[in-house]
DNA sequence: AACAGAAATTTCATATACGAAAAATAAATT
DNA sequence: AATTTATTTTTCGTATATGAAATTTCTGTT
């Protein structure tokens, strides 16, 4: 299967493109790229060509060697290859109050602007009821960064390796969201916040809706 | 090099841990990832115990089939794998009004958490007096997407492939950055707007600040 | 405990990725 | 144009990734 010539490759869709576009952007040989990267230059040819699938840590070498973000050579940044016609700018708008809404017993998201599909910033509009630990629950932890924003209110942010940190209207907080993380209010009103998660990953806005989920099933029980 | 046991992927860091756990997780077999993912259960078995650097596509059909962005797969849930006397976790506090601050003008931008390097989201706080497009010089475009949330007064959000559209205090927008865009308040008094940027790059942080630098530069002149 | 069935691992033959060096091509210099 | 130099592609031997099937390990069940 696959004679000479054909490219053997077809799941890696742009990857070869990319490098060879970036390549030439930047005006390196193959031998630049190679001591960039650690990868042979006659491997390199074989993937900009498409006439290999190369192995994981081979393109983790490259994404490090370039700079690049592995999402990124998979997505690759939409340009020369579609129709210059499609425009790639997206816009979303999602007005105060609306997006789409999970309640649990203490805790309203809102995922504002979700009709972006594979964003890299999930935007989460969280109403805070729970006002003890208890009431939170388990502590959550994702893949990725989180960067809080208190709009209203008072909030105790619980955090795996920090003493719990109180936050008024107006602080901010930036915090590793693989530690495990919580919020509280602290006034007698619901406290609001926003927080946007840094998602590389497409699907982590996925993720995050079935932890709330899964939490809203343990609640009925 | 590298006797029997001794796993040879070095590179993919927690790539097996990953599968392993999301697969306990959910209760799959291999044989159930494998018709999910089309990977045999061997490849899958070796891949879970490192003892294999998989192919890109094998990778990729992992990530598609499991649902699982390739970005988590690098990105680890970090957990047990290390010592779990070192701590991962960053976080960072910036009060209200608190943040590395740039004046122009008609804008101040406040850079907020700014101590902690290589944040995949860069928050910005943007004091808005700008009134109108003039004022608001040249529309910026930079890598990335950008979340826009308005905490006071109203904007006027201007972008390249869109008609300008108004936002009040609650209000959203998700937009490619990669788009010219310009923000000029509506209000007498100045409208606060925080804006968190995707960075795909190293250093967006950095290439942001020099973009506001250029423009107070551009201004004295 | 002994067994049966399911699941995970290992074995082994084959296919493919990898890099060094050779060959082919392109670019620059005389 | 001819020659040199730089760059890319091919060739080819070795290492390793892959899946089918055999083996082992893990589960429950009687």
């Amino acid at each position: 299967m696959a004679d000479r010539d054909t490219p053997i490759s077809n799941e890696p869709p742009a990857l070869g493109k990319l490098l060879r576009d970036r390549r030439a952007h930047h005006g390196w040989t193959l031998a630049d790229v190679s001591s960039m990267t650690g990868i042979s230059t006659s491997t390199l040819s074989k993937i900009e060509n498409g006439l290999l699938s190369p192995t994981f840590d081979k393109v983790l070498q490259l994404s490090r060697g370039l700079g690049v973000e592995i999402a990124d050579l998979l997505d690759p940044p939409v340009t020369e290859d579609r129709s210059p016609a499609v425009v790639v700018g997206r816009r979303s708008v999602s007005r105060h109050y609306e997006g789409q809404q999970l309640d649990t017993k203490y805790y309203t998201y809102r995922y504002l602007c979700s009709d972006v599909a594979h964003k890299r910033i999930i935007p989460i509009y969280i109403e805070v009821r729970a006002k003890t630990i208890e009431q939170a629950g388990e502590m959550t932890s994702h893949v990725g960064e989180e960067f809080v924003h208190v709009l209203k209110g008072k909030v105790m942010l619980f955090s795996e390796y920090y003493e719990p940190i109180r936050l008024e209207a107006g602080d901010s907080v930036y915090l590793d969201s693989t530690m495990k993380h919580a919020y509280i209010s602290l006034t007698e009103e619901p406290s609001e916040i926003m927080i946007t998660c840094s998602s590389a990953t497409p699907n982590l806005a996925q993720t995050l809706r079935e932890i709330i989920k899964d939490r809203i099933l343990n609640e009925k029980q």
